[in-house]
DNA sequence: TTGTTCATAGACAGATCTGTCTATGAACAA
DNA sequence: TTGTTCATAGACAGATCTGTCTATGAACAA
């Protein structure tokens, strides 16, 4: 067992498993059968509860969608300043990629293992990052027309700073990352 | 078959083959039944040439090393100016995207599939790195004490247009990326 | 022509993977 | 107490995966 695991449902016991498992060993590396040993559910459970290994995939990612979902909106609350609630993203990645061990975006690496348009692993991810846009070209609007390329900008260094840092083992490339978002946005 | 294949001998055939079908699919997702089908290889040749499959991939890293090195080294002759050195970069990045249909970064990719530090393929991804990085150091000599931070920036810039290019399926960011660092080193 | 080297086709073994199903028990509401 | 719901353990099937081995043939040098 990795760690001592918080919920009594077995649905969320996966979920929180698969949350640790897959990044640290890649998602196809690891089987049904460790899965459920390390949750400590039983396999007609997870069946259950979600059909298939690829549907649990689907939640796994979806779970992480809406927990990045609510912590950024938490980490944002009270933050006035434009700029900075721009990197509050960079400074949850940072956390992130701690809890993690710097194995880069849940995200990118769900598609890349499960790549091919139109997959349901490729939606969920194209829905994240699509979110993660809206709440930059939120917090730019007031930039007017120079706020969507601002946006694309951000996306660069962002996404830089996290390929980096799975690379790397080490928080210097998103924390640079933070930086040049922060002169960028501040000229 | 995927596409006609130049060499005759076996081994290379494999690596050709598997250059195609690991970015396409991803790496674990393919078996062995499937590469010598394409190659048109027999088994035991492949366990000849490589051994294991795991082999087989960490020579397909180096050999997309040594590529890229080859190909660099030709593009680059001529061009005399530092920032253009660097751009160059880009450029092929955006060439070799389009070849792979846009699957990203195979380095970072493969060690997404074979984490865990110590592992030969994510040494491989080490030294693929490291050689970029040495690249634009050299490129960029001439900038005295500012230059290492220029290459920290330029990577940043560099793996962030990878990133984008991949999940927006489009040449788009990595296009953006390069004149992010264009505007980076004129300045 | 003969012998050697290299490669092939594909059977086979053994492990592992996903998914199904059965029998059993724990928790709990009525 | 009884019945229902939920979960478990784990056998099982069938597919697939990696890797080995055997028998055979093609290419080619001497």
């Amino acid at each position: 067992m990795v760690t001592a695991l918080s919920s009594p449902r077995p649905a969320e016991r996966l979920l929180e498993t698969v949350s640790l498992l897959f990044p640290l060993h890649g998602i196809r590396a690891v089987g049904i059968d460790q899965i459920i040993a390390e949750a400590g559910v039983a396999k007609a459970s997870l069946y259950q509860a979600f059909g298939s290994k690829e549907a649990l995939v689907v939640a796994y990612l979806e779970r992480q969608d809406a927990t990045d979902r609510a912590v950024y909106r938490a980490a944002v609350t009270g933050v006035g300043d434009p700029v900075d609630r721009v990197l509050v993203s960079f400074d949850l990645a940072v956390a992130s990629a701690q809890r993690r061990s710097y194995r880069g975006c849940v995200f990118l690496n769900a598609a890349t293992e499960f790549p091919g348009p139109g997959h349901p692993v490729g939606e969920a991810v194209e829905a994240h990052r699509a979110w993660v846009r809206a709440r930059w070209a939120e917090a730019l609007a007031g930039r007017g027309a120079e706020s969507a390329a601002l946006v694309d900008r951000v996306q660069i260094l962002y996404d830089g700073g996290i390929a980096g840092m799975k690379a790397a083992r080490s928080t210097a490339p998103i924390a640079l990352a933070r930086e040049m978002a922060r002169e960028l946005l501040s000229s």
